[in-house]
RNA sequence: GGCGGCGUAGCUCAGUGGUAGAGCAGGGGAAUCAUAAUCCCUUGGUCGGCGGUUCAAAUCCGUCCGCCGCUACCA
């Protein structure tokens, strides 16, 4: 890749390893992956990351629950959710560990620099302490007994309590951080959440605790091994880690600034209030936008520990295919907004979208291929009208998608795909090969090869969504290796391959019960 | 309480001033190449209630009802 080509750098939230991956986690990384690998067949120098966020009071507690060392509960836990990656197919280059050295080096490094520039001081937190449970207490989570007095959600006591903390002078950035949001409209998206962040700044900023003495697991402060950093200076860094900071000339660096950060919804403001306060801080330049998105209910209910109803998206592939898995969950609700997991709409998607209206589309035109022309891909023959206007369709595709994708409707972008298999399905009714074959052979052959290019285009277009099963009807379609860039779409293939014989791709699902 | 969002066909939703739309589900028909898949046509809504602005409102304003989000150290 040369300097020339268009970089894009795309990251996941880092997952805090206190507990197994949901269809929550695998969501999130499943909208990067697709947007990741979009840019990529888009020609573009890609850099994608994940990573696990390992530190914090509640990891220490959570292993020493456990009954094991802190960094062996996490390495283990870190690679369930590189493991859940993996069978997720997300395509990511590389993964931060908040444990990993050259991951502390950038923190502290990052510590250093904002501290050199005078935005961190050393005061005091104040908060509720428990001593029985041996944490503070948010002032949100305290319950009032009915004596009025005021105790954990354990009904331990609680005390006031205060504790040497670093702070960061978040206070000072409310102005820069409004006029970023007002010169850049797109740096929270979509507009709910902007709008949210924006009321919340200019409702007035305080300083923030970037440190705590009250336990151990973390980084520890540059000079002052009392304190360990606090868990956002410490996670959002990992952005940074990735592109080698602070070394300026790691090979990476120039993928700085991020172009995309997808997060959840419910850590969308430490993404867009703290981490470009902390960036502005350090005099390192913004990543242009923080994406936030949605939460999955399941079957109408919000998932949690307390039903036990945290789908495993492992045992969701394994049973419906990961292919149909991603399909669905980028194609069932608008991104960006909540939606709903459903047995029952995941089955219809599956059947009514990706086996009758995709994959019967191959298949019926591919065995008409096999059968009535030996297998033989052939060339374009003369176009009729009918022809030329659904080939424009086909044509203008991957740049509506582009668009769709440049403002992250992953949703819409997959929708603009399945307009043309509609219509692709409309074609074929209307032009009934299966009849030519009895009075026109030269004409069947010609309204396949349109077929082939309509279909060729589709499955080149949906490789980000469903890359194990597009690969394989690429294959079919007797489309090679390199010939599967959305710019490869510009030159037709060339008549006379022999097409391997045609299975179906997406086969129906049928209940077991019914 | 404050700020914001939503309420449109049975379901999921699109539609920001000019005779109500899509997909799914329902009904009728065609076709039979294909994974009993596909295609065409079609039923269906006083666009949450009320009031206002306008020649004209789902679309602007007010108000009421219902649901939801945010309201910092919790990853």
């Amino acid at each position: 890749m040369d300097d020339m080509t268009r970089r894009f750098t795309i990251t996941t939230p880092i997952f805090y390893v206190n507990g197994a991956p949901h269809i929550g986690h695998a969501y999130t990384s499943i909208a990067a992956d697709v947007l990741a690998r979009f840019h990529r067949l888009n020609g573009e120098n890609v850099l994608f990351i994940s990573g696990t966020d390992e530190h914090g009071q509640k990891v220490e507690q959570t292993a020493a629950a456990q009954g094991i060392e802190t960094q062996a509960y996490a390495d283990k836990i870190s690679e369930d959710f590189r493991q859940m990656q993996r069978d997720m197919a997300i395509s990511t280059d590389d993964f931060i560990r908040t444990t990993d050295e050259r991951h502390k080096k950038a923190a502290t490094a990052l510590w250093n620099k904002v501290t050199e520039n005078g935005h961190i001081y050393l005061g005091a937190y104040e908060g509720w302490y428990s001593t029985r449970d041996e944490a503070f207490i948010g002032e949100d989570e305290l319950v009032t007994k009915p004596d009025g007095t005021k105790v954990a959600p354990s009904g331990a006591p609680v005390e006031r309590v205060k504790e040497p903390s670093y702070f960061f002078r978040l206070s000072d950035f409310q102005d820069r951080l409004l006029k970023l949001y007002e010169e850049n409209p797109d740096f929270i998206g979509p507009a709910g959440p902007r709008r949210e962040i924006e009321s919340f700044v200019k409702s007035g900023l305080r300083d923030l605790s970037v440190s705590r003495t009250s336990f151990k697991w973390g980084i520890p402060v540059p000079n002052d091994p009392d304190h360990v950093m606090y868990v956002w200076f410490d996670a959002l860094t990992n952005y940074l880690t990735a592109v080698g900071y602070p070394d300026l000339s790691d090979p990476r660096a120039k993928f700085w600034p991020a172009d995309l950060h997808i997060v959840g919804k419910e850590i969308a403001r430490f993404h867009c209030v703290y981490w470009p306060a902390f960036l502005m801080a350090a005099g390192i330049e913004l990543p242009k936008c923080v994406f936030a998105h949605g939460w999955w209910t399941v079957e109408g209910e919000k998932m949690s520990k307390s039903l036990g109803n945290a789908l495993d998206p492992k045992a969701l592939a394994d049973e419906f295919s990961l292919d149909a898995l991603r399909f669905f969950l980028m194609r069932e609700v608008p991104f960006g907004g909540d939606s709903n997991f459903s047995r029952r709409s995941m089955i219809t998607r599956m059947n009514v979208e990706l086996a009758n209206d995709l994959g019967n589309l191959a298949q019926r035109s591919l065995s008409q291929i096999a059968k009535n022309l030996g297998g033989v891909l052939p060339e374009r023959g003369v176009l009729t009208e009918d022809d030329q206007s659904i080939l424009a369709l086909a044509q203008i595709l991957p740049s509506i998608m582009a668009e769709q994708i440049e403002r992250k409707a992953i949703t819409e972008a997959l929708e603009e795909a399945w307009k043309l298999v509609r219509a692709a399905n409309s074609y074929i009714d209307r032009q009934a090969p299966w009849a030519l074959k009895k009075t026109n052979m030269d004409r069947m052959a010609d309204v396949l090869r349109v077929l082939v290019d309509l279909i060729r285009t589709i499955a080149t277009m949906l490789q980000p969504y469903m890359p194990i099963t597009m690969d394989k009807m690429l294959t079919q379609l007797g489309v090679e290796e390199g010939e599967r860039s959305f710019a490869a779409l510009e030159v037709p293939l060339p008549g006379g391959r022999v097409l391997p014989k045609p299975e179906g791709l997406f086969p129906r699902f049928v209940e077991e019960t019914e």
